[in-house]
DNA sequence: CTGTTAGCGCTTTCAA
DNA sequence: TTGAAAGCGCTAACAG
């Protein structure tokens, strides 16, 4: 160790200082100081985890960074993460499932613990995660077993609300824009959208990028649904692009909805109506889930609110 | 090592069968992979890191993550990286520039490398970085002495094609919503706009975020002028949302630009007269220089492209 | 081809 | 209060 040398002292003196775990004289104290400061010296992590056996360090998995849901989360966990001196790893699946698996296992070499984004894992992948990863914490879905703490959103509400708004508008007839095939998330809206009474739903295939809300928006037109339900703001972006190149006004011509509540919504023409959820705040949660030790607060479900703004009207026919 | 006693070899055969790097007896080698897979054994990056003096391990620091334009840079970033099978690491310094020299120190210990995004960084702090981060790059800003490899914008150039397009509709008075004060992308815009002839140009303070745009919409208008030049996307979407409010259509009552061509330019409505960027691509091209052994292409400059779409027109009093 | 040895940079015993 | 020594998990050099 320079620093140790420079100063005259002892590598084990410096670490001393460094730490501040043991009492050192006022005299070395000094002395090492001014050394460290004077190189700049910082003790190496790898070197300090690698004897502590943890790295400070946290890991995010998700699907995809552009999407500002997801930029969010993590943007949640790396604001908690830094109050707590822990770095955060990141990795964007880039939508495919197929390397969630992949991704974890990667990260969880490196990190203390890894926060997964991964609504399509399949269970088996997840239960053989839950078994190899100490920490983990999933974001938006949960896990068969309950093994797992979890951080979701209550979709199932969120979307009861949403077409329970609809036919109080007057709605009879809503097409919904299906996300992730296999997607617990998606799962717990389509779950709503079945029991919501009084309302027809046909189902759209859609997905979950800008795009794919693009591409399904003709098919949603064509079921004659005096509504589009989409399955997140992010695609709702996608469909209202296109009913404005199509000349189709909203709520006018159709009535639109999204979910999430991302920056996006208010701000879009027409706003959104959507449902609300702090999205930094599941970041936050999942963080603090991470580290927490009882079992008491292994599951945290955050209820979304309804947000009515200006994209939802009664239908035409019934004006 | 558990493996190499479970297989009955030395520490050092598991290593050589691992790594591929030294010839291994089929015989060795099968009963190594054998216990390797039955353990889902992986070797500690850590303690590799540290015998190899290198942590396989990229850092980016920005200013805001939520903002889809560094989410698109983190995007880049991380999918170069994974395809050189290097992990990232990020921070958000949440819009305070007086945390970025922290925040690339305290990364720089962990990262082989750091890509900056710290538009507001003072020059002093950007070079004491130069001197004590071995790889650094930065993205959207250069510093003083051209020490540190950059991946910039040519903002000048995209200003000036912006400010022409309005001239040739006939504007001759827009307002500029200026950017981050000290940062040298608005520096460099400021300077197209200071440059463009027959334009006049009133400067209104404003801010990086949605909400800066909100608040300085007003004071745009004011001016009187018929054209509003935001700072960048971001910013032009809160300023669409308060002239929305306040029932100012777009182009009719103000044209309106931006900069950078999110995600979202396209899918506003009306959709963003901006600046076409590949920012992932601004990501990836960061990436690249980190390691690009060559002083050859130490800057790179990316040509932002004018998309002309349905936010821009002829002043009112023109028509 | 394979095992033994040394040591990456640090912290934490254990002695002094 | 301080220093010497051991060792975290791994790999490269050196023997064999």
């Amino acid at each position: 160790m320079d620093v140790a040398r420079e100063a005259g002292v002892s590598p084990a003196t410096v670490s001393r200082v460094l730490s501040g775990t043991k009492p050192v004289s006022a005299e070395l104290e000094r002395r090492v100081r001014d050394v460290v400061d004077t190189l700049g010296y910082r003790p190496s992590p790898a070197a300090q985890g690698l004897l502590r056996g943890t790295s400070h360090t946290v890991g995010v998995v998700a699907p995809d960074l552009g999407n500002p849901y997801f930029a969010e989360i993590l943007k949640g966990v790396t604001g908690a993460a830094e109050g707590a001196d822990f770095r955060t790893l990141v990795t964007d699946t880039d939508e495919r499932p197929d390397r969630e698996y992949e991704a974890v296992m990667e990260l969880a070499r490196w990190a203390d613990g890894v926060i997964l984004c991964a609504p399509r894992m399949p269970e088996k992948q997840l239960a053989a995660l839950a078994d190899r990863v100490g920490r983990l914490v999933c974001v938006n879905r949960r896990d068969a077993e309950h093994a797992i703490p979890s951080v979701t959103v209550d979709f199932h509400a969120g979307m009861g609300a949403i077409c329970a708004h609809l036919r109080d508008l007057g709605h009879r007839h809503v097409a919904y824009l299906r996300g992730p095939e296999g997607a617990w998330s998606e799962h717990e809206r389509r779950r709503a959208l079945v029991e919501a009474g009084g309302l027809k739903v046909t189902q759209v295939t859609c997905g979950p990028d800008i795009d794919d809300g693009r591409r399904a928006a003709a098919e949603a037109m064509a079921t004659g649904a005096s509504a589009i339900v989409a399955f997140s703001d992010y695609v709702a972006l996608g469909v209202l692009s296109w009913l404005r190149e199509h000349g189709i006004r909203v709520p006018g011509g159709v009535s639109l909805t999204g979910f999430d509540d991302t920056v996006l919504a208010a701000m879009l023409s027409p706003a959104l109506t959507t449902t609300t959820i702090d999205t930094q705040g599941l970041g936050r949660r999942a963080w603090e889930l991470m580290f927490a030790d009882g079992e008491e607060t292994a599951d945290v479900t955050v209820t979304p609110e309804l947000v009515v703004r200006a994209s939802t009207a009664p239908p035409a026919q019934a004006r």
